[in-house]
DNA sequence: CGTATCCAATACACGAACGTATCGAGTGGG
DNA sequence: CCCACTCGATACGTTCGTGTATTGGATACG
């Protein structure tokens, strides 16, 4: 025990970041494609472009991947949506701006719903992935709860239920729309969501689209 | 009931019934439990008391039995639908009625969602699941889309949007509320949605609740 | 009472995926 | 320029699940 121990090695691991990256960054598309337990670590890395030898140096079971790729799309969603809402002008919040929202996370659509519906279904039978979820929920509902406020505010409405109802209502219904739409149907996409739907039930009125 | 003359062999088919019937039982809870790429057939047949024998005489795959419990639920949760409705007296629709058709579905709750979940998924990468999935969709709006219609009329209120639209929201938020409640958050909870988000969304109005 | 038939139990062979242990190449430090 | 170390590639043994082929027991029928 004469040698002390050198200081901090904060060198290599440059490599070992880009390699974790180019596997999460596959691991998105590959569990979006397959679905979480259809995965093996294989496919994994030959989609990165690595062999096993990568994967277990970084991580220790596929699982523990799924977590770090929906954490790691659950951020960028919330980044997404923080930096819509500051792009709007102070006060100017109307009902474009929850259109402008829907924009700036619909790139995400698809996978995203994939990977967060199979993470709710996780978590509905996993302690921890429930802690992960309904964590991630209350920091992304919280932002939306201001935003949607606004609106109301701006918009001379006060909303007749619980603000928390009408944003938690709005999720949902994007979800769903999301899944009508890959689904092909053509019931209640995002366009109607946010052409009618949205507008009739957080708002209380409807946008002037059809006379009828 | 007649007697059909009994052409071949009518007859040994009954003991086949049984444990085809036991295993779709048993397939239920554990499909629930352990999601669809988790359950193996050897967990399947000694949830429902047999061996792998009995499995690879009436099924060829797990999928197949998946594809069969989601089909099997779904026609009950379309016979309960039709029950609820058909108990109400002509006529006398009111937001009561859609409280009793919603009470007449949830003992089906956690495992239907569950199920019903797994499957979107599922269907949103294959496509034979997703003509099921389109097709059972179909034929449980179609049977909602009276109702609620009828609900509007009886209570002189005027969709401002689509009807089939209004059917949509209310499934998904239904869905999304089991989800909610199991998840152990109390924002939107099967509750909420009959006492606010339902009359709110759907009727334009809410329920005579809180006075604020 | 015997027999033919049907169905589930059992045994087995095969393949897929996992996790580990080892090796070699690349990288930063001295 | 060399050394020490880190990280990813490769090879291996093992476990787990599948699907099939065969066997044994039950049931209807003559």
């Amino acid at each position: 025990m004469s040698a002390v121990p050198p200081p901090p090695r904060p060198a290599l691991s440059r490599r070992r970041e880009n390699t974790r990256a180019r596997l999460l960054e596959a691991a998105l598309e590959v569990f979006a494609e397959r679905g979480l337990k259809r995965v093996t670590v294989d496919e994994l890395v030959a989609a990165a472009g690595f062999t096993r030898g990568a994967f277990y140096s970084n991580f220790s079971s596929i699982d523990e991947v799924f977590f770090a790729v929906f954490e790691d799309q659950a951020d960028r969603m919330l980044t997404a949506v923080r930096g819509a809402i500051e792009a709007i002008p102070q006060g100017e919040f109307s009902l474009d701006s929850l259109g402008a929202i829907l924009e700036s996370v619909h790139p995400f659509g698809r996978q995203w719903y994939l990977i967060h519906t199979e993470f709710v279904l996780l978590a509905l039978r996993n302690e921890e992935a429930r802690t992960v979820l309904v964590e991630h929920s209350r920091r992304f509902r919280a932002e939306l709860v201001d935003v949607i406020g606004d609106v109301l505010v701006r918009l001379e409405r006060r909303p007749t239920i619980p603000l928390e109802q009408v944003t938690e209502t709005a999720v949902a219904l994007y979800m769903h729309s999301i899944a009508q739409e890959h689904l092909g149907e053509q019931t209640l996409g995002p366009d109607q969501l946010l052409g009618s739907v949205l507008p009739q039930m957080v708002l209380g009125f409807s946008q002037p689209a059809q006379g009828t």
